[in-house]
DNA sequence: CTGGACAAGCTTTTT
DNA sequence: GCTTGTCCAG
């Protein structure tokens, strides 16, 4: 059986495939196979070793790729294969958890996931608790600050977070006490509590230690600091860690992977062997040659020469569009020619652009067309109105003590229970160092708030009670049903069919978790949801264009791949270019061009809306960094727009100088470039007046917002 | 307390 | 251009 896949191995790929004991890098360039060698090695060392595949662990950054594995891995190997661990970091540690998170102090088993949603109400929550005014911190930049903590393993107490801005360190601190109080886990914590579980259980981590005979680790550039030291710790036992990954398509450093992880690998385990993975699979000639030529601009990389025996192929096109709408025509028209002139099915051709924003124009373009599309994340369906209340709800049936899901559905539907009353409640809460429910019973027995409001309450907590008392919560679809019926939601939404759809979608995939599940119970459900994306969904069985950001792309291939918006400030994204992480940008253009097996097809616009405003735009550096005579353009329309010359040749462009919209006090322009003593570096966004007076918006990365400076403050 | 009107901020990227 | 938050009349 298995025999059969490894004639088909390349010597690189057969040697990382038999490896056996010892630590392994795998440095496997885009198309190389990547995925396939760990799932073969699995099916080896459980068909040809006789490992149990109870004894393996296998590691993936999305929920897609390790359902893919998953799929792969039991064609390979059989039935028992279903006991292999395969699944994200978070699912796995999720796992873990459920387990054992008893043993530290303070948590317990029954606790429900906080979204990132939940997570900024609740810091805004803390923060106005602590009086810390939004232009201190922002709450989306308290909140990535504790993520990064979190992401290091450094808690509000440990001394290493005297680095941090001390409003954050009190948000923190306050953070958790709540979350605790609430008997909800961040995304972070769900990593963080596992490396603190296993640090101060040496019997948990021994266990795991013993069960983890073999552990494979996809997309290892990726991992950052918490994520590193859960292999290590797992795998220091028998030392038989597979990792496998591409330096050059890390592409989530915003999201603390430390890209070191990968370079150090051969420090941090010792005697570790290195497998290069150099012949790709995929992509023409002329494609690689592109790819292989602009990543050389990156000089932080493990030194790699991706080759391939597949055809030179067509040239890359690159199309220079007026504006954003013309670009969008472009694609759609583009599509409408393949479908003519070749046998591309609309499943072959994908969409790749830097942010979501930029589907719409074209999702307009394909509508027109009737050009069927599938839009990949974007507007997640976890994240809508409807489905987080219904998800509230059952939340607060599964854990009273949630705080912020209680409040989300408190006056959902409305019943007449305002912000007056939530902070009388929330007083009680403080003076007595309870719960929000136990503050609810509190009032309703003291009865100290007005009559007219304490029938209200009364009649919610009846509700409550009625909803945490329901007799079969693990049936869950009975469960949202009940809720429905109970709180009339659906009359709430009686315009709004969309929602109403959403609705029914939820019940849907409550049913088919039913169906999948052996023992379903309602905080599975829970769980599963709060890690789902978008993307686990997404699948290729459909004939459908596929539209997706270049960061949900890593791992796919198409044979027709667009890519937009190539322009300077959008890819790369201006916030990398002030911050100066370029490299990561280019590593973006390089894992979306490498997804192409045949056709690539580039497109960049003059003129772009941007905050609901024209802003002019020149093409991106990573256009000249490509192989000229690898290119064929298609129109030129930068041509008359400022700049255009210069831009096309030069690589170090780093501001952008609209066209429309130009504001001139004399000093300071709109895309200038600035450096503020207290903010550090900056990009003007606005200016309003002239002269010393004259009123300057600024977007500093620093603060992750927007100041508005006076000009005459700017002087120094 | 509610709902509508208006203002502000916002857009990287995801588990 | 869209979504979220805030203010005010009823």
């Amino acid at each position: 059986m298995s025999t059969s896949h490894k004639n088909n191995l390349n010597t690189d790929q057969s040697r990382a495939v038999k490896h056996l004991g010892g630590p392994l890098l795998v440095l496997a360039g885009a198309g190389s196979g990547k995925t396939r060698i760990i799932t073969e090695r699995i099916s080896n060392l459980i068909s040809e070793h006789n490992v149990r595949p109870f004894n393996i662990l296998a590691v993936t950054f999305t929920n897609k790729a390790a359902n893919e594995m998953k799929e792969r891995v039991y064609r390979l190997a059989q039935k028992e294969a279903k006991n292999v661990w395969i699944g994200t970091f978070h699912s796995t540690c999720l796992r873990i958890l459920k387990r054992d998170i008893n043993k530290l102090d303070g948590y317990n088993r029954n606790f429900i996931i906080y979204d990132d949603g939940d997570q900024l109400k609740l810091i805004k929550d803390c923060m106005g608790r602590l009086n810390i005014g939004d232009k201190l911190v922002s709450p989306k930049s308290a909140r990535s600050q504790i993520d990064g903590a979190k992401n290091k393993t450094i808690g509000p107490n440990d001394p290493e977070l005297r680095e941090y801005d001390k409003h954050v360190q009190r948000i923190y601190s306050l953070y958790e006490e709540e979350l605790r109080k609430s008997n909800a886990l961040d995304f972070g914590d769900l990593l963080h509590l596992t490396v603190k579980l296993l640090e101060k259980n040496p019997d948990v981590l021994e266990s795991y230690q013993n069960q983890f005979q073999y552990i494979l680790v996809d997309e290892y550039q990726d991992t950052n600091h918490v994520q590193y030291k859960i292999v290590e710790m797992l795998s220091r036992k028998h030392r038989n860690i597979f990792v496998v990954g591409d330096d050059n398509q890390s592409i989530y450093g915003w999201r603390g992977a430390d890209i070191k992880n990968i370079l150090n690998f051969e420090k941090d385990f010792t005697d570790a062997k290195i497998i290069k993975l150099e012949q790709n699979y995929r992509s023409t000639q002329t494609i690689l040659d592109a790819a292989n030529k602009l990543i050389t601009h990156n000089k932080n990389r493990h030194e790699k020469n991706l080759h391939t025996k597949n055809d030179v192929g067509d040239l890359i096109n690159y199309y220079e569009a007026s504006d954003d709408r013309d670009e969008a025509k472009h694609i759609s028209s583009q599509i409408v020619n393949l479908k003519k002139t070749s046998d591309y099915t609309y499943k072959d051709i994908a969409v790749f652009f830097r942010t979501n924003t930029q589907s719409r124009l074209i999702e307009e373009e394909l509508l027109q067309k009737s050009i069927p599309y599938k839009m990949v994340g974007g507007t997640e369906f976890y994240k809508r109105k409807e489905i987080k209340d219904i998800l509230a709800f059952l939340k607060v049936v599964v854990n009273p003590s949630d705080e912020i899901s209680l409040k989300r559905i408190i006056n959902v539907p409305p019943r007449g229970i305002g912000n007056v009353t939530i902070n009388n409640i929330d007083e009680i809460t403080r003076d007595r160092g309870v719960s929000f429910y136990e503050a609810i019973q509190i009032a309703l027995k003291e009865k100290s708030i007005s009559n007219s409001v304490l029938i209200k309450i009364d009649r919610l907590n009846k509700l409550l009670t009625k909803l945490i008392e329901f007799p079969e919560k693990d049936d869950i679809v009975g469960l949202i049903n009940h809720v429905l019926h109970k709180t009339k939601y659906l009359d709430m939404l009686e315009k709004e069919e969309e929602r109403r759809e959403n609705i029914g979608e939820i019940i849907n995939l409550a049913v088919e978790f039913q169906k999948e599940r052996e023992e379903p119970t309602l905080n599975d459900f829970l769980d599963s949801v709060s890690l789902a994306s978008d993307l686990d969904n997404y699948s290729e069985n459909s004939d459908q264009v596929t539209l997706m950001t270049l960061h949900s792309a890593k791992g796919l291939e198409f044979p027709v791949v667009f890519i937009v918006g190539m322009e300077e400030n959008l890819l790369p994204h201006f916030n990398s270019t002030i911050n100066g992480q370029v490299e990561e940008e280019r590593r973006l253009f390089y894992v979306g061009i490498t997804r192409a097996k045949e056709k690539v097809y580039l497109a960049g616009a003059a003129r772009r809306m941007v905050f609901g405003k024209q802003q002019g735009s020149i093409p991106s550096r990573f256009i000249s960094e490509l192989p000229e005579e690898l290119i064929n353009l298609e129109t030129r329309k930068f041509e008359g727009s400022y700049q255009s010359k210069k831009a096309k040749r030069s690589s170090t462009i780093t501001t952008s100088i609209p066209t429309r919209n130009y504001q001139d006090t004399g000093r300071y322009k709109v895309g200038q470039k600035i450096v503020h003593s207290a903010f550090g570096e900056g990009l003007i966004k606005k200016v309003e007046g002239s002269g010393d007076d004259a009123k300057v918006t600024i977007f500093f990365p620093s603060v992750g917002g927007h100041k508005k400076i006076i000009a005459s403050y700017l002087e120094n």
